[in-house]
DNA sequence: AGCCTTTGACCAGCG
DNA sequence: TCGCTGGTCAAAGGC
């Protein structure tokens, strides 16, 4: 059972800890706009603080929304995109109690559109699913040989919608490997550098994928077809544009977001 | 050269 | 046991 006392009480940790760190990055960025000229790289500053914080956040919504919903919610904002839901049940009436057992190491999440968890992946395989007719993407982790067991299979959950994805994760990371913010490339929003690698909260933080990226790397979750393909590359290029984050504004809604949060529970 | 994606074949779980 | 279908393998070709 997720929703015990002690995992409210672990979401209230979270939430009031996420709190607290927006409130400190808006500080931040306030003083920014007071120095003027005296920008000391603020988004360098801001950015651990940000990711911290929404990690908190996440970690709390994970929990309230587990046991409640697998359905991801469609955030306004687009730092806040996916919500985890847990793996606690993959049977639906469309499975016909034909899955594998995925085990207990297993978690969905749900996207509007494929992003970058700070970790590689290597496709080894794509399947058409009978019963959705939708196209189902295997991903593994790039340092499988090294021990790493960590896949993720990513379905496009809807025909209507093409944007929208179910990613289900599969162990948790044993690599060491994660990505660094490049100082030559400083719009990375999704890089991972000060997080424990292996963490699961980590796995269930997912901020979008900002950077511009080929093809051939779209690895984070691309699904097969040409026109998938097309419009995953349409959206992302949306999203890009997107990430030129009025970052204060952004905050402020952040904040308010978790402060309702708070005072509910 | 090395790593990637694609894709058909094969394996295995489930009814 | 059989057939269906999801999951994985591995060869081929591209970048």
């Amino acid at each position: 059972m997720r929703n015990s006392y002690l995992d409210q009480e672990a979401a209230i940790r979270k939430v009031g800890r996420g709190y607290e760190i927006l409130k400190e990055l808006q500080s931040l960025l306030q003083l920014k706009s007071r120095k003027g000229e005296e920008v000391v790289n603020t988004q360098e500053l801001a950015e651990p603080l940000l990711r911290e914080g929404l990690q908190a956040l996440n970690y709390a919504l994970g929990i309230m929304r587990s046991g409640v919903s697998t359905v991801g919610v469609k955030s306004q904002n687009t730092v806040l995109e996916s919500v985890v839901s847990s793996d606690t049940n993959h049977r639906t009436e469309n499975d016909r109690g034909k899955r594998k057992r995925l085990g207990e190491n297993s978690w969905t999440t749900d996207t509007t559109m494929p992003y970058d968890d700070g970790h590689q992946w290597r496709k080894y395989g794509d399947k058409k699913i009978i019963a959705t007719n939708l196209s189902r993407g295997y991903f593994r982790c790039t340092y499988k040989d090294q021990g790493c067991e960590a896949k993720k299979l990513v379905q496009q959950t809807s025909n209507s919608d093409p944007h929208l994805f179910k990613v289900t994760y599969i162990n948790t990371h044993t690599c060491n490997f994660h990505k660094t913010i490049s100082p030559s490339s400083p719009l990375q929003p999704s890089s991972f550098s000060l997080i424990e690698p292996d963490s699961g909260v980590n796995q269930m933080l997912h901020l979008q994928e900002c950077k511009p990226s080929r093809p051939q790397l779209l690895n984070q979750g691309s699904c097969s077809s040409d026109a998938i393909l097309t419009d995953t590359f349409t959206n992302a290029s949306v999203v890009e544009r997107n990430c030129e984050w009025d970052l204060d504004s952004l905050l402020r809604d952040l904040i308010g977001f978790a402060s309702e949060d708070f005072l509910q529970i």
